[in-house]
DNA sequence: AATGAATGAGGGTTCATTCAT
DNA sequence: AATGAATGAACCCTCATTCAT
């Protein structure tokens, strides 16, 4: 299908240009299509973009939902849902650039998708977390909404400070320090 | 002084519309200059950015460092740090887009710049995180390296989502929530 | 063809303006083109002017070449070569002042394509000098490159004057004078 | 002088540069004066080039004619012109350019200067032509002003050629080349 | 008189978008 | 439907000229 055609160039050169330095014309040959028809099937080049979010977004909501849903515990759902954040993107670590630095773009209008797309689930994460409140596996002080920004912003920016230097540490090896950090944190301390 | 006036109103253009969308005429006007003057005191456009990028992170790392070295003790010098760091981008949140999103436009060119003023210091924060290992206040396993990067990570990307998001919730709140997660989980658990 | 047609105009406005005062927004428009086409064709400014100069000085050398083929005796070819030479800017007047003067604009660039097209063809015209020589119909004690060169000059800055002046006598009265000098000098040849 | 002053930084930079891309502050910076003093004595770039142009014509036609003066004989004072000719340009190989092809960014305005400077002379020049021709010693078929004018080309685009080149061959043994063609053409005396 | 900081008109070039074929 | 030639708005940058000090 032409559309996914597009899309997968598109997402590329997005990744390795930025937006502003994209060229429509890049996408175009690259996808060995002329340059009409990239409009034909995207009303401009800022449509295209955003497809790209939108169905990088998607696919990875999709995934951390899914991988939540084969859990029963609270805590392993949290996990499960970290790794496979992390594992999209080291398998997609062209979409970490568009993510995090081409927002800058579009800045209110992109803003709205990604909470549309994003937030869309943060509550079903919340109501994990409240379950694991209410559970006693989670600090009762701290305000889930909070937690969750936190756990994001970390998995986020690691993830894109992990591309950036080129990968001098492995993705696996800060897993383990990242839910290390987290839960302990996060945890009730049974001890006390 | 000219080359301060024009640092100042590039610092509100670029942070408000990003390096793109930036005309250099914008800046020339609000500074109440022409634009020709722009270009007496910077080389290009290019430049008169990285100059903005320049004096942000010269300042935040003299405040950093100063903080720290009012206090005494290992874990107070990294507090003190993760509070003036918050600090600093909560008086200078024109900044925050500057420096974590426009990276992408210059990739590795203000990369580099980045690492000689900040990490230039990082081996200072390094041979507290080692001292606070010595005392056994921090866990011996955890890289130091590392667990400084997730640090500054979760700062970054924190500071820039409670941008993002229009502060919804105060960054003071969070910085205490931040030291907590951070801090349970990287200290040494004294009950067990 | 597009590239033909813009030329034609090229050749026209840089001839009256010289290269500086040329905009490529004027070409556009005589060519009743958009400015962004004459860049489709020609990668800039410069690049436009050297393909006006290279298309004049290959037709020149070939009609050139071409009127001295016909011609069996020696000094017939170095005759025909240099009616040619004046017809030919007789007929390309605005071609004058684009391969005298505006060659200090490019120096050293617009010399080595000038020598490229032209001087190739300069060893054949030697060969004829030579076979003059070798007839004794031309002064054996003349360097032939030299008295080329004195021959090109001689014309090219005959022609530009003439230009210059408004053409207030005409080429192919001076024509017959050049070739009388040329071939003959100036003084009243007593031993006749 | 100040003038003077300015008028030899310029008139070296013109040559080298060109009008185009000469520079009015680095003529300032050269003669270590302000900009501003360069427009207090002159009022603007081409009026400070038509000075140099100016300040250089006077003096050729100065030294030409005074050392024609000298001579008694009509021969001998067009010997002696061409020779001083070459020999000025030879000195002031820098107004080469300058007079030659810089004549192109002023068109009818340098013209009328060089007419009025070169021509208000080249009566006195046609005179002692007319006198060699009453003499028997020029061919009096030959138009007085035509023989002046391929003379004047062929002695500046030799100049200019020989400066071109790089010098390849002598001014010198040029001089010899060329009068002998002017007065006695390339072709071989049978007569003698 | 001398300076050089400030100016802004001017022009080269790019590239998203259109539309005739 | 697909193309890619054509377009021109947009924007960076230069540099001759001015004028307050």
């Amino acid at each position: 299908m032409r559309q996914k055609q597009i899309l997968d160039v598109a997402t590329e050169v997005f990744s390795k240009e930025g937006f502003a330095r994209t060229q429509v014309d890049e996408i175009a040959n690259l996808a060995g299509l002329g340059k009409g028809t990239v409009y034909r099937y995207f009303k401009d080049k800022k449509n295209l973009f955003l497809s790209v979010v939108d169905r990088g977004l998607e696919h990875l909501a999709h995934l951390v939902l899914e991988a939540m849903a084969k859990e029963k515990e609270p805590l392993d759902k949290i996990t499960k849902a970290i790794e496979t954040y992390l594992t999209f993107f080291e398998e997609h670590s062209n979409l970490i650039r568009i993510f995090i630095h081409e927002q800058s773009e579009f800045q209110k209008r992109i803003q709205k998708r990604y909470y549309q797309h994003y937030y869309e689930h943060v509550n079903k994460v919340e109501e994990i977390f409240k379950d694991a409140q209410a559970l006693g596996l989670i600090k009762k002080k701290i305000n889930p909404k909070l937690a969750i920004a936190i756990l994001t912003d970390m998995l986020n920016s690691f993830i894109y400070t992990w591309q950036l230097t080129g990968q001098t540490y492995s993705l696996r090896e800060s897993f383990s320090l990242i839910t290390e950090i987290y839960f302990r944190g996060v945890l009730e301390q049974k001890g006390k």
